[in-house]
DNA sequence: CTTTTATAGTTCTATATAGAAGTATTGTTC
DNA sequence: GAACAATACTTCTATATAGAACTATAAAAG
């Protein structure tokens, strides 16, 4: 267990320091998502700090959910898991009242150059190259959401060339085992519109009928966007409930 | 500085118990809104702990939100200010891009038996005598978002007296001055319909076209449901924003 | 009266230490 | 092999102490 030392500006507090170190591990990939994070105690010896000051430090990181810990286990880099936060919104009523995970049709995949609007949000030029796809989400045989899905073309270029029963109905871990790019967070951004023709079609809906429409953009841990993406599904089968204060 | 002690399950940790305790001193009224709260020392002495336990009681009550502290100056009481939130998701696009504070007006308000949908959310039994009230509120004297409003009659008898130019843009200021009751918390549930004839006369849109419902409880801070509230506004105007991970 | 300085209060950081409480593994006993 | 016991690890709680950093008030100086 050799010395190590903090970086940074020493001017902060050192557990902000220690944080500002355990976090760029996980931005820069020496620690992913499962890994154990050393005890705290034996960041302490190696950090030369008190041990409180490595428990605060990792204090910081939990509330970010970045780490989670265990008692008696130990601490772990969190594995974020929010493809299924969308399915918490929309209630899709199952007679017997269990969940199942919803099924993912993947309609289209093409390369296709970028429009300005979702350039933008990926920190590139408008038309340069990208893949778009469409996506129609299923559950029980019935058409719950549709998605537009754009990805950068010089990140995902692998995507391309996968089988399409090979692609799950989750993306997320395919764009990590294919392209090695590990979502970490997303921004969401929510409104509701009237059904388009298109939309319609798709959810077997009358045009006009109100429809959710969920923007996102997933970042990696480094913050730089990797995925673009428009969800719409019925309103009526939608409620997002939160607590304020 | 008498000394004091913690009551409660003893198996619990001395953190948890203490941090109830001041919890409890603002759901039964020792402790209001913008108070200051003993400082961390004094409750180390008053409760004869040490100074890093208390301070990590407070820690719970600060990510709780109910308490705030201000290096220096000390430990508040945290007012609750959620009437702004509604706000900051709706957008109403100001050409100089300033934010007043929208105006209210009280179409009606009058005592009615509570419907069943509305006696559940607020624990009581459907056809008890309620406040019923329709508000509407207008930004630069467009109107903008529509209201319909229930309050248990026996709580908020008082309400009944004031005159309308008494009641400002905010209900709840008014609810704690002339009735005693405090708002602390709510939880919302968000949801699109399209417009009925009512709405869309409000809010001068054609029917049909797409609107937000927002659903309120506002709760005080032992839980009780004190208010009923559905909002609802233009779709084309609002964006929920939150991030993910 | 205004500005500066001192002071006493507050929260915040950091250290050191000890043991409780929980978990997983290893070894022992049956 | 199965059940139990010992162990070594983990996080978690609690204490005690010292000083830094910040804020408001009071006193002093101009």
């Amino acid at each position: 267990m050799q010395q190590r030392s903090l970086s940074g500006d020493d001017r902060l507090p050192v557990y902000q320091r220690l944080a500002d170190s355990l976090r760029s591990d996980v931005v820069e990939g020496r620690l992913r998502p499962g890994d154990r994070v050393p005890s705290e105690n034996s960041l302490a010896r190696s950090y030369g700090l008190a041990p409180g000051t490595v428990r605060k430090a990792l204090d910081v990181l939990v509330s970010e959910r970045l780490f989670e810990r265990f008692h008696g286990r130990g601490t772990f880099v969190r594995a974020p898991s929010f493809d299924a936060s969308l399915f918490r919104f929309f209630r899709f009523q199952s007679a017997s009242g269990e969940r199942t995970v919803p099924e993912s049709r993947i309609l289209r995949r093409l390369v296709e150059p970028l429009p300005g609007h979702v350039a933008r949000c990926l920190s590139m030029e408008s038309g340069e190259p990208g893949i778009s796809m469409s996506r129609l989400r299923l559950y029980q045989a019935e058409p719950v959401l549709c998605e537009e899905i754009w990805l950068p073309l010089h990140r995902f270029e692998a995507f391309l060339e996968l089988d399409s029963d090979v692609i799950g109905d989750l993306l997320y871990p395919v764009y990590d085992a294919a392209c090695g790019q590990l979502v970490a967070r997303a921004e969401e951004a929510l409104t509701a519109e009237a059904a388009g023709p298109e939309t319609a079609r798709l959810l077997r809906i009358e045009p006009g009928t109100p429809v959710i429409v969920i923007d996102r953009i997933a970042k990696g841990y480094d913050g730089t966007p990797l995925e673009w993406r428009r969800t719409r599904g019925r309103a009526d089968q939608f409620t997002y409930q939160t607590e304020i204060c």
